[in-house]
DNA sequence: GCAAGAAACGCAACGTTATAACCTTGTGTG
DNA sequence: CACACAAGGTTATAACGTTGCGTTTCTTGC
């Protein structure tokens, strides 16, 4: 399988002025482990390029399939796996757990959390953030004596453009 | 496998005044289904009981055990995974997706979205609810011109109850 | 430069979660 | 009885993810 045509993704944050080509992302996360000490070796920076190109969720195996194709030396799936980790524990990609796939991070530098919007049909997800949200599901965890680690938030639906395409 | 002994499912709301035992929601469920016309089964009634009697998110495949030593006949997975499928169209219960584990739901009479606490220390989960934040939710999608099918709330961390066991 | 240790990667096998495709059974209706 | 239909059984396989271990590559202190 190939991945989708490059399809850059939209930034729907407001106060985004950043650019979201897949290089300038991808030369963002190399700087941004420069200064933290951490390796964005060839293959890392491969399964990145992919997912910003890629446009969409896209699963462990797809990427696996994917630099198949760009690499002529085929990865197993402990070395894809042990990418997205690390990707993951760069905050420059996230998982959504609905889709059992994974998207890069457009703003791994600011430390938020995300929000997905996933269109049913066509597949794109955007990447969103609402602090308000996050606010509430503080102080609804506070309530409850809970300790928070991580928050997944994932809406699903059908996205303008498929509206538009077919308004049924 | 066995499923973990019996244990009551505390329901975050603050408004209820549902008796949770196993067999109250059981009992309920079988109402709801005469009234709507569905079918509650033997089987989709077992998976149900199972799910509240476990106390916790249980994957199809525990249940597929614990139908084994309860039934003496084995199940298949297509089985079980046709009973959850019924079960969540009904709103009884609802899957986790960041545990591919599935739960019951304490309020199928109401039509609201779930929130879930999970811990990851002793794998319970607390099932809430938000208004605030469906409207939250609801309002960034109408900026994006997204129609919105379905919320995925999970809230990872620990529960009060292991903070106060470990306080670490 | 070079040895020692750590980090990253390759590989085979395996485990877990979910679905496809097809068949059987039971039940209600004309 | 013939038929339609909903539910469940059976087999196989797809899709997703992990373990364990050996090898390579990179870094670091001398």
């Amino acid at each position: 399988m190939t991945l989708p045509s490059t399809r850059p993704r939209p930034c729907t944050d407001p106060d985004c002025r950043g650019q979201h080509a897949p290089a300038e992302r991808v030369a963002l996360a190399m700087s941004l482990c420069a200064a933290r000490g951490a390796q964005l070796t060839t293959l890392r920076r491969q399964v990145l390029e992919l997912l910003w190109e890629s446009g969409r969720p896209t699963g462990a195996y797809a990427l696996i399939e994917a630099l198949k194709l760009r690499n002529s030396r085929p990865v197993g799936p402990p070395t894809v796996y042990r990418a997205l980790e690390f990707l993951m524990s760069q905050r420059f990609v996230l998982k959504i757990e609905s889709r059992n796939a994974y998207v890069p991070c457009a703003h791994p530098e600011r430390h938020h959390d995300c929000l997905f919007f996933i269109c049913s049909s066509c597949g794109v997800s955007a990447e969103s953030e609402d602090p308000r949200v996050e606010q509430l599901l503080a102080e609804d965890a506070a309530v409850l004596g809970f300790r928070v680690t991580r928050r997944v938030v994932e809406v699903e639906g059908t996205c303008g453009s498929c509206i538009a395409a077919d308004p049924a």
